[in-house]
DNA sequence: TCCATATTTCCATGATTATCGAAATAGTAA
DNA sequence: TTACTATTTCGATAATCATGGAAATATGGA
């Protein structure tokens, strides 16, 4: 995954009206929703949604389908995976890293707990 | 976790200068690497790099803790871990999905093969 | 063709953000 | 206290981004 993608798809998430549609197409899944569903579900206008959607789309974090008149939109899954995975990857040093990795008993950080640990 | 502190971390990554100081801290582990050390890999000017570990510190990414006149940085995985719940949870209306929900079957999405499906 | 609907593009305005030199602050050691 | 080092804060400038009304574009149907 390259750089400019990656801050493209954390640069369009970073906005609380995009994070809201994201979150709201996520839920959807891949059945999507239409523009104008979705500026009724939000209530926003019509002209800021349609900004939002194209961040969001040409970030790569989602699709659009033509059904009649409406344009529909649905989150795409696999590019938020890829996006996880490069966020979590050379995690320590480890390239297997995925979700969870540097477990607490490695870190001599002062996170206040670390203290009386196993 | 919170919309906001959600939006601050991504905006916090979604920037080339953090997104590298981010990566280089990921790698470092732990352990950490001083401001002066991360300013001297990156090649950054020390009130810039000042900048950008403040903002990566404010949205809870990295730590920090002092050792002698250093300041030393380290990457906070578990924040990294929330944050990641957080952009993935209610995938496709179900709680529970981590990394990869929504498999490729369920996508009646225009991908160009998704035509013959039911 | 003509009209209605769904959505986008255009545009101006206001707001936020990144940059980096210079000055200020915090810690160390004589 | 003085000097020295590591880092941050200040401040001005430039650049990017969000907003929403109005106009333009695309689709479907009478």
């Amino acid at each position: 995954m390259e750089t400019k993608t990656v801050i493209a798809a954390l640069a369009a998430l970073a906005q609380e009206n995009r994070l809201a549609v994201y979150r709201l197409l996520v839920e959807r899944g891949p059945a999507g929703e239409a523009a104008g569903a979705i500026a009724q579900a939000l209530g926003m206008p019509a002209s800021s949604l349609s900004f939002h959607l194209a961040q969001l789309r040409h970030a790569g974090l989602v699709l659009q389908r033509r059904q009649g008149r409406s344009l529909i939109y649905a989150a795409d899954i696999a590019a938020m995976n890829a996006l996880v995975g490069y966020l979590t990857a050379n995690c320590c040093g480890n390239p297997a890293a995925a979700v969870v990795c540097c477990p607490p008993d490695a870190v001599p950080v002062p996170t206040r707990r670390s203290r009386a640990r196993t």
